[in-house]
DNA sequence: CGAGCGTGTATTGTATACAATATGACATCG
DNA sequence: CGATGTCATATTGTATACAATACACGCTCG
């Protein structure tokens, strides 16, 4: 696959999300392209990906800034990721098979696993969680859903979300993910909508309780342990 | 603005729409430029846009072939916006103002005047019916929603909708934006999105209707056997 | 006759030079 | 003193040449 397009790409990716680059600064195509050592044009490329996932916006004479991160966004992207994998996991539960429930049942045995213990295996957890989301979005059969999330869920979110985890959000990640089987299980899609909704909700919360003292109220509840 | 580049990407979204560029055709970079009459740099520009628009797909070593555009996909962009226009509807519900307000009733006034008579003026109604839409996607605050719609929603497909509609078909449009302005003078989030989602909804299979022989329940028939 | 392997060709990826455009500073005029 | 226009400079847009890669065809060898 393309090298220096994808080498530019997650090195200001990872830039912006280390903040090195702070939100609201200026990009020049060409410093990027010294300090990501290609030529302008990879550069390009990457912007405008990372202008399609939210983290570059564009002036109207097209030069480049950081957007900025607010809370607020990361919560809007909370609230749109509940809604489309809750229409992500009802749709996949209309489509389940049974070669496909063993597989999310194996990946979650991996999680379960993984979380056991007094000290989980973070990069495993987060690791087959990312293919038990990809499996189910696999499932759900939209092409267009699939595109629309992969622009959505910011895997750094996601990681250092699961860095604030307790052990108990761990085992209820786990839990939450048994019970979306049963609805697997038993093709009930309203019922795996409902869970997965809430599962993406709760993770939100783990997220904004530690990025913000006074985001939520029954912060002290989701943060014991 | 950047010329080349936005000559390019309408070039071939409209071969693509138009039908000269049939689903599953490959497409090459350099034949593409000759015919947009620009270089290859604007038109690989353009490409990575109409990816993501879901209107070109890539094979594995990055080729371009012109997506396939099933009735099942049509399908699939109608029920994502139903929910999202919903939840942008709930959304700008919340955020209504009295100016917004006075804005979309005079967009619906002009909706009105152009269905009104025996042969609707469609330039007019689908003029005033995006700019409709576009106020509502903006009042609901939501970058990412504005940003997912704006990938989801085909204007070719709404046009086309549009050019099936009956004097009735209009008339039922203009008053179920009626409603949502009711609902939006009450503030009734949950109002709004019903009534947006039932839209959106109604919109697709007009689309449906005169795009398939088939019924819209004996095609739902068929798919599930 | 089939399978595996090179080689040629088509296609995409990258670098670089140049053109077009926007931005900001400064001077000039009212 | 403020407004406005002009010019220098920074930045992005486009074209083109060349490099890397993938694909298809035909060739050899078993």
């Amino acid at each position: 696959m393309a090298k220096a397009s994808d080498k530019a790409y997650s090195a200001i990716r990872a830039m912006i999300l280390s903040g090195e680059l702070v939100p609201g600064q200026q990009l020049s195509e060409e410093a990027l392209a010294e300090q990501c050592d290609v030529s302008r044009t990879p550069v390009r490329d990457a912007l405008r990906r990372l202008e399609a996932d939210l983290l570059i916006r564009r002036s109207e004479s097209q030069r480049s800034f950081v957007a900025d991160w607010s809370i607020d966004d990361v919560e809007d992207s909370f609230e749109l990721r509940a809604m489309l994998e809750g229409l992500a996991a009802r749709r996949a539960a209309d489509r389940m098979t049974r070669e496909i429930l063993d597989r999310l049942r194996a990946c979650n045995a991996r999680i379960g696993a993984a979380v056991r213990g007094k000290s989980p295996d973070i990069t495993a957890f987060l690791e087959a969680n990312l293919t038990f989301h990809e499996i189910i979005l696999e499932t759900s059969g939209s092409r267009r859903l699939t595109s629309l999330l992969g622009a959505l869920i910011e895997q750094p979110v996601v990681w250092r979300t699961a860095q604030h985890y307790g052990p108990d959000a761990f085992h209820k990640s786990h839990s939450e993910h048994e019970d979306l089987l049963a609805a697997f299980a038993r093709r009930d899609g309203e019922w795996a909508e409902a869970i997965m909704a809430g599962h993406i909700r709760r993770a939100f919360h783990a997220y904004a309780d530690a990025h913000s003292g006074l985001a939520s109220i029954d912060r002290k509840t989701a943060r014991q342990a």
